[in-house]
DNA sequence: ATCTGTTTGTGTATAATTGTACAAAATCAA
DNA sequence: TTGATTTTGTACAATTATACACAAACAGAT
């Protein structure tokens, strides 16, 4: 496995052939083939045997792809063949809602810990959890050793509590404030903000 | 203003840099440079020069950027000078979440209709909308001519949903279903599945 | 055993994207 | 007015990404 320097551009394609092929593993389908795959996914078939080809060869001439073979494959690569615990920041309306989102569990994330700054708001219960108080949270997440982050605070407070967690060790930031963060080279940021995927479409209206 | 043909990767990039304009604009402050800009968005001030030179001459040497004046030609492109009516499609956590979600009004997008087709949804109050049935949603799109739509319902029913949307004459479809959708060519989808997203970070840790 | 059809992995060609560098235009200070 | 400084827009070069095409490998049928 080959995996040293793959542009990003590649490795951002491998969880959407990852979601399709589990999605077909739980059709109980067993067998694919790049140019299937790629209609399923809208990529052309070239394309994925060449992302694929990066870290191994996982296909057969004439056969194509074993699937569970493969997302076994695809998981170790992207590092979710064991569960990742994850903190939550922010317990407004969409933290709450993330925090309690059931399609994190069978693909490889754990919600572990909630924080928020409000005294209303700590203490409260979120599915299974109980909010703790923000002015903890470097202490807990270092103690937890956890390395990825879901921040749902407003903008205004974003980039402070990005350098929290950084402080805390934290490494991998999926965003859901809108306003880019300014983060060191080793910490790895991931945007969700759901305007600027509308103003994406509206552009071609 | 040529924007004729102007790729994908580049009009990806705008909604960015409009919404740390209008950061700056709130700031009161009046005037920028592509390097400035560019530090504060994690992009080169060249790539950005290159990108805004695709529609018009927006810049003055030796000053740099007007933001008042910007912020306005990039809302006009992204054709969010105006209010886009949306509706939510799927009310549970997340779709309401999302049909609360208060960063829409100022950034050209107006919740105007939520539907489900779960009959103890229905009628149910989210925000100041009241849930509809699902069976109504493509006449009641149609008739309110509603061209974007945000998908929130389970992966297994998106794709059915999705063609309803397209019946209904939606052209921009924000999914959060985990699962890749077929559309015809004159329809735009935008991807937000915050376990890809999770998993495009897990990548480099 | 041989033939037919399928599909991968990859070398090469083409296309798209980004980086570099600089003339031209503008500001500002003296 | 002049000279120093800033900053744009763009020509050109370098890099990166995608598409094309095909030999090699395999399966299945006869």
């Amino acid at each position: 496995m080959n995996s040293e320097n793959v542009p990003d551009i590649i490795v951002s394609r491998l969880p959407i052939y990852l979601r399709a092929l589990q999605h077909m593993a739980d059709s109980g389908i067993m067998t694919t083939s790049s140019q299937e795959l790629g209609d399923k996914v809208g990529i052309s078939a070239a394309q994925i045997r060449k992302d694929l080809s990066q870290f191994g060869e996982f296909g057969k001439q004439g056969t194509g792809y074993n699937i569970p073979f493969l997302v076994d494959h695809l998981c170790k690569i992207l590092k979710v063949d064991r569960s990742w615990n994850v903190v939550v920041v922010g317990m407004g309306e969409l933290g709450r809602a993330i925090a309690r989102y059931q399609g994190f569990a069978n693909r490889g994330f754990h919600v572990q810990m909630c924080f928020d700054s409000d005294p209303s708001k700590i203490g409260q219960s979120v599915g299974e959890i109980t909010v703790s108080d923000i002015k903890d949270m470097v202490k807990e997440i270092k103690q937890a050793e956890i390395k990825v982050a879901m921040l749902c605070v407003p903008a205004s407070s974003a980039q402070e509590v990005t350098n929290q967690l950084v402080e805390a060790g934290v490494q991998g930031i999926l965003n859901y404030a809108p306003v880019s963060l300014s983060v060191p080279g080793n910490v790895k940021v991931q945007y969700i903000d759901p305007a600027i995927g509308l103003q994406r479409i509206t552009y071609y209206l």
